[in-house]
DNA sequence: GTAGGGTTAG
């Protein structure tokens, strides 16, 4: 080494550890490329990594070994575009370098840049024998096989596989890590648990790789399971065992369990554990405490923020959402896709917000230049199809440069939530000329035939779902199926087509028949339903409502008080229903006989010459069928003072003619109101439009959109 | 010189 390389390279020196006054004490040694790339590997900042790269290139500009440390340097402080550029002018091994640790740098240094590719295109040339052909050791795997990861690239990652078992490498603890992290993030789960099973020495990365492959594959209760035996044979729960676990909790007495665990090994100021953390208690339901923890954390990064948004999106607190996201422009965050995502599904979920809410939202969106972005466009159709506005949903989906299956699927399914089957159907068969439909889209496009009334169609789609696609239908799949033949009124066959069914049948595929026995009244059937779904779901009150109707509108009134009375014996409790309108940029919430609202007097007197008027062209009051309904006793009177009645009259009372009138539903709305709001739309000649739990109803000179069937 | 990770559209 030359002295001028001696000087570059104590400057160098200085700049990490800068010395103002004293002359520097003279270098013990020159300086071996191995005590370079442990100066590399002390830097802490990109600041200080800087001024090193420069002159440890120049000292060994032939280094690998110094370029691949200097890379993985940059990865690590998380300058990816830096370490690729270094990996880029790099020096290849040399053709003899059988001995892998070059090649292991150069792989682990691609793995950290971030660049899944390129760390391939390295393991393929290593293996390549006209190359070199070095061996791998049990080093090589890790990288390759988090890159396989990365890529979700199973076919590669099973062949890496095998070189593992051919090199005598599969059972070492860390390459085994690797596999189950690899086979996890590639969806094989199954793969990932039998390695698992057969590794011979476990440690607490072990389990957590396998509690993390089994969250990320939506199967919690597994991850829930193998953390309780991982705690049970003693193994110590880290931070990332935490941060795995955190996301599969959705009981507050397991959350406050793991707090305390978390809170015992000091971890619970740890950023990332307290955003995983208000993450799980805003799943339990505890939304305070969330907020409590949220407001605990003192440097607050974009994931904090993001957390409790859509911990606020799934309490359905689109006030609270906004208020937070308003404090956080305020303290001058710059916000990013993730927290507009939150945003607009708070806005999607919420009965409270409304058009311009949904509008306000996609301005900002634009403002804030993120109206490129796939996810955010995708959420934004979603909001626009549940805020009622199909034509603005389109517009979006039209304008998009990249369409993938989630965005057509919004779209596919939005259709069908308005009952515009026709156009679900022709946006599918689209749909499959460039992307191939998943199991999720499936489910939209076969409600939309139920919904629609599309019998050949719906059964074309579901025979074509294993002969065409490869892919087995779920009980969702059989629910919509068996609404179909419901809505035809094949109850006998929608009946064997639930015994045929190669799977258990759940309570979406009972609830189906029952609420086909709903339309076509059927009392053996709708027992036969009903008895599974008391024992599936003891608690669900709208099922004892909908057999109890059923029976009404059979003549049975003995039976349907027997079933009311089973109801109060088993405590379960009705949902109280209620109706959401919107008139100028106010809330209006009306429950069933509502007198609070300040127009009550002028309503109910409207509604009184309202009903008058549609009796006369034909509407039937249909005590029957009130759904969700007060006591069989109050009868006609009742249903006039069903809160979608009030909320319509309301609306009418308060907006212009030719004005359209929204209105939302917490339940299914009764079907005596979908009846009279029939009549009203014709005699009005308003359009009317009602968003219930399960769709939107269109109403329009006297017809409704679903056909009469939801 | 190795492995596991928080918020993210249907």
């Amino acid at each position: 080494m030359t002295l001028r390389n001696a000087a570059a390279f104590r400057r160098a020196l200085h700049s990490v550890h800068p010395i103002p006054n004293e002359p520097p004490p003279p270098l013990p040694r020159l300086p071996e490329p191995r005590s370079s790339a442990s100066l590399l590997n002390g830097c802490t900042s990109l600041r200080a990594l800087k001024p090193l790269h420069a002159s440890v290139l120049r000292l060994h500009p032939d280094d690998l070994f110094l370029s691949a440390t200097l890379a993985s340097r940059y990865a690590l402080l998380g300058s990816s575009r830096h370490a690729l550029s270094v990996l880029s002018s790099a020096p290849p091994p040399p053709p003899s370098a059988s001995d892998p640790f070059l090649w292991n740098i150069l792989l682990r240094a691609f793995a950290d840049a971030g660049a899944p590719e390129h760390t391939l295109a390295v393991y393929r040339r290593m293996r390549d024998p006209s190359g070199g052909g070095a061996r791998p050791d049990r080093f090589t795997f890790p990288p390759v096989l988090k890159a396989c990861g990365h890529l979700r690239d199973l076919q590669t990652g099973a062949k890496v596989h095998r070189d593992t078992v051919e090199f005598g490498y599969c059972y070492d603890v860390f390459v085994g890590n690797s596999l189950i992290a690899m086979y996890g993030k590639g969806g094989a789960l199954e793969t990932a648990r039998r390695v698992f099973d057969e590794m011979s020495e476990r440690n607490v990365v072990t389990w957590t790789a396998m509690i993390g492959a089994s969250a990320q594959n939506g199967h919690t209760e597994e991850a829930l399971s193998l953390f309780h035996s991982m705690l049970d044979g003693r193994v110590r729960p880290n931070r990332a065992t935490f941060l795995n676990v955190m996301p599969c909790v959705f009981k507050a007495e397991e959350a406050d369990d793991l707090y305390k665990l978390i809170g015992r090994q000091g971890l619970d100021s740890d950023m990332f554990v307290q955003n995983a953390m208000v993450g799980m208690y805003s799943r339990c339901g505890k939304i305070e405490f969330a907020r409590h923890l949220f407001d605990r954390i003192l440097e607050k990064d974009l994931a904090s923020w993001s957390s409790m948004i859509e911990g606020y999106a799934r309490a359905d607190m689109f006030d609270e959402a906004l208020k937070l996201f308003r404090k956080m422009k305020l303290a001058g965050i710059l916000l990013d896709h993730v927290i507009l995502l939150g945003i607009i599904r708070a806005c999607s979920n919420s009965l409270l917000a409304s058009l311009q809410h949904a509008q306000f939202i996609h301005g900002f969106v634009v403002r804030n230049l993120l109206d490129q972005n796939l996810m955010v466009q995708t959420a934004l159709i979603d909001l626009y199809v549940k805020r009622g506005s199909l034509r603005n949903a389109r517009r979006i989906f039209d304008q998009m440069q990249q369409k993938n299956l989630v965005s057509w699927s919004t779209m596919v399914s939005g259709y069908g939530m308005h009952g515009r089957g026709e156009d679900a159907l022709k946006l599918f068969i689209c749909m499959k000329g460039s992307v191939k439909p998943d199991h999720i889209v499936f489910v939209s496009v076969l409600s939309a035939c139920s919904h629609a009334g599309l019998i050949d169609e719906g059964w074309q789609c579901f025979n074509s779902m294993v002969a065409e696609f490869g892919i087995v239908p779920r009980a969702e799949h059989y629910a919509c199926m068996v609404d179909l033949l419901g809505r035809a009124g094949q109850l006998k066959e929608a009946r064997e087509f639930i015994e045929r069914m190669p799977i258990k049948p759940d309570s979406s595929v009972w609830g189906s028949l029952l609420g086909a026995c709903r339309i076509h009244p059927n009392a053996e059937i709708a027992e036969l339903a009903a008895k599974s779904l008391f024992e599936l779901e003891p608690e669900n009150s709208g099922r004892y409502i909908l057999l109890s109707n059923i029976y009404t509108s059979l003549g049975k009134i003995e039976e349907a008080h027997r079933i009311r009375a089973l109801m109060r014996r088993r405590g379960v409790r009705k949902i109280a229903g209620y109706t959401i309108i919107e008139v100028k940029n106010k809330v209006y919430k009306f429950f069933v006989g509502d007198r609070m609202n300040p127009q009550s007097h002028l309503i109910y007197k409207e509604l009184e010459r309202l009903m008058d008027r549609i009796r006369m062209i034909g509407y039937v009051p249909n005590t029957n069928f009130a759904l969700h309904d007060v006591e069989e006793e109050t009868k006609e009177k009742s249903l006039y003072v069903h809160s979608e009645k009030l909320a319509i009259v309301f609306g009418l009372l308060n907006s212009g003619p030719g004005c359209v009138i929204q209105i939302r539903k917490n339940l299914r709305v009764c079907g005596d109101c979908h009846t009279a709001t029939k009549f009203i739309s014709k005699i009005t000649g308003r359009e009317i439009v009602v968003r219930d739990s399960h769709r939107f109803h269109h109403f329009s000179d006297g017809v409704c959109s679903c056909g009469d069937y939801w």
